[in-house]
DNA sequence: GCATGGGCGCTGCTTGTGAA
DNA sequence: TTCACAAGCAGCGCCCATGC
């Protein structure tokens, strides 16, 4: 019920007003009545009714002043004006208060209840939108890690202009106002194969340990990219002091974290930047020293300046086109891959790069673009080449051209064999496109049978079929293994409760999901999370 | 308060069949 | 080969209850 407050000095209109509504067959109730605003203002005070119905001109205080008092102290109430001048002032100052409905005298029972069912609609909406607005709030607080997360990958990417990086940095309690900045890329490895060896456990416990260092120093922002991959942000004023503290706390997370956790921690280090924008350009770096990390050992921690004499030399090494081996997997023939090497070899020698570390480089960069083309087939390149699960110490034992070139011809006849066997499967295409839509929206509860076959521009009976057939199993059960795993992932990794993690992997229903979740691993998300 | 289980009913998926 | 249709069934969400 919404209360209803009326001031008129005319006790005639009030009594006809009062009397003439059936105020108990409508969603109002009529709270109280006075002569004029003075005599009002208490009483509204008092009563705190959802509408006030007020007369313009009154005696000691009138409509428009009331109306302006009560707006200040009670900026709910809804207002209705009744006047007997059809003067536009009033109107436009009654518009400038923020009065709600202006009605003219005299006013008939059926225009007020019209005004007040209008005002009453006023009502619910803004209440509905008040609502909303505290879910939303409600939902971004308990988001905020993830949120957090997000926003910081963005900025490394370099997707978010300055301006968004300073104000999203202030609604995420992130200080990050610097003169200079280095970014170091953490790589956390277990020597255990999987899981449910405890690999979680001992990397998160190396994370909390890199944590407790992080948190002695406020210069420095850290956040979680992936499992096992850690960015640190590391801020400065003076740019030597800077890449002092990036080496000296890369050396404190290395010590810490391999003599107390079996994980292997390598650590990249970018070079030091000025301006937020510098943030991108030093993650950059530090990701692209990822890659020497194969070349000087995973163990290392690595700086822009340990490596620089080779990026120097990197003008030549891409004279060798490192998309030939992939465009040559897709189109080339299996007579062909020798002719192929030997250009390869010939590349090789006219840039005279002939150090087994290049040449080691250069066949992982074969088995990669292998790896990459299996893995689009659908098949896996350890069944074809079971070496690649130990590849570091086979590359190791390369140590000629013509060795190279053995293997690397060996490598491609059996790709090129395994693809062959694939091209009968028509739909590959549509399975894969499927799945990668699937593995994009599976967070979105609404994905269903119909919107991937859309997708793929099939009828969704027939995608039904073809899914089922080609990829062993019906398009649900995929859809489930997948929010599954994801699901796994959320409660080994992050502190978010059950029923977030419900939401966060698609379904709306947390108490459906942890059914689902027993059904497919034989345990509840609990147990799960409780395992070591 | 949160996680989990049981039951119920609606919705959407799977699958078989036939037509274009 | 692809699609539409229909029947049966599983998935999903909701409500209520229980245990921790």
């Amino acid at each position: 019920m919404y209360k209803v407050f009326l001031v008129d000095d005319e006790v005639i209109v009030r009594h006809g007003i009062r009397d003439c509504i059936k105020w108990e067959q409508t969603d109002f109730v009529f709270s109280g009545e006075a002569p004029d605003g003075e005599f009002a203002l208490p009483l509204i005070m008092e009563i705190k009714p959802d509408i006030l119905i007020t007369d313009i001109k009154m005696p000691f205080m009138d409509g428009l002043e009331l109306s302006q008092v009560v707006r200040k102290n009670m900026p709910w109430v809804k207002i209705i004006i009744l006047s007997g001048h059809d003067e536009f002032g009033y109107a436009r100052e009654a518009m400038r208060i923020g009065v709600t409905e202006y009605l003219l005298k005299p006013v008939t029972a059926q225009d007020l209840l019209e005004s007040l069912e209008k005002v009453k609609d006023l009502i619910i909406n803004e209440k509905r939108e008040r609502e909303n607005a505290e879910k939303i709030r409600k939902q971004l607080a308990e988001n905020a890690p993830l949120f957090r997360d997000k926003f910081l990958s963005e900025l490394l990417l370099g997707m978010v202009p300055p301006v968004e990086v300073i104000d999203n940095c202030e609604s995420l309690d992130i200080n990050i106002i610097s003169k200079f900045y280095i970014v170091e890329i953490l790589e956390l490895e277990t020597p255990k194969k999987n899981a449910s060896d405890g690999e979680y456990t001992e990397v998160l416990q190396a994370e909390a340990l890199i944590d407790s260092i992080v948190s002695k120093n406020s210069e420095i922002i850290k956040f979680r990219r992936m499992l096992g991959e850690i960015i640190v942000i590391i801020k400065g004023d003076n740019l030597q002091n800077i890449e002092e503290a990036a080496y000296s706390l890369a050396q404190s997370f290395k010590y810490e974290v391999e003599r107390k956790t079996s994980c292997i921690l390598g650590i990249s280090i970018g070079g030091a930047r000025e301006r937020i924008q510098g943030i991108t350009q030093s993650f950059k770096e530090a990701d692209e020293i990822k890659n020497y990390r194969y070349i000087y050992g995973k163990r290392k921690i690595l700086g822009i300046n340990d490596i620089k004499s080779d990026m120097g030399s990197k003008k030549d090494f891409i004279k060798i086109d490192m998309n030939n081996t992939y465009e040559f997997l897709k189109c080339g023939l299996k007579s062909d891959v020798g002719s192929f090497v030997d250009k390869f070899i010939d590349n090789l020698n006219e840039i005279e790069m002939k150090s087994p570390m290049y040449i080691h480089y250069l066949f992982m960069d074969v088995v990669i673009s292998a790896s990459r083309f299996v893995e689009e087939l659908g098949g896996e390149i350890e069944t074809l080449l079971p070496w690649v699960s130990n590849l570091e110490s086979f590359v190791a034992g390369i140590d000629s051209i013509e060795k190279f070139g053995e293997l690397t011809e060996y490598t491609l006849k059996i790709v090129l064999e395994f693809r062959d066997t694939r091209v009968e499967r028509k739909y590959d295409s549509i399975i894969k496109k499927a799945k990668e839509y699937i593995h994009s929206n599976f967070a979105n509860s609404n994905i269903s049978l119909i919107s991937v076959a859309s997708y793929v521009n099939v009828s969704p009976s027939h995608f039904s079929t073809i899914f089922s057939q080609e990829a062993g199993e019906n398009f649900i059960e995929y859809l489930t293994k997948v929010r599954v795993k994801k699901a796994m992932e959320l409660l080994k990794t992050t502190s978010l409760k059950s029923s977030e993690i419900a939401y966060n992997v698609g379904y709306n229903d947390p108490h459906y999901f942890c059914y689902i979740f027993k059904k497919a691993t034989g345990i509840t998300p609990k147990e799960y999370r409780s395992e070591t």
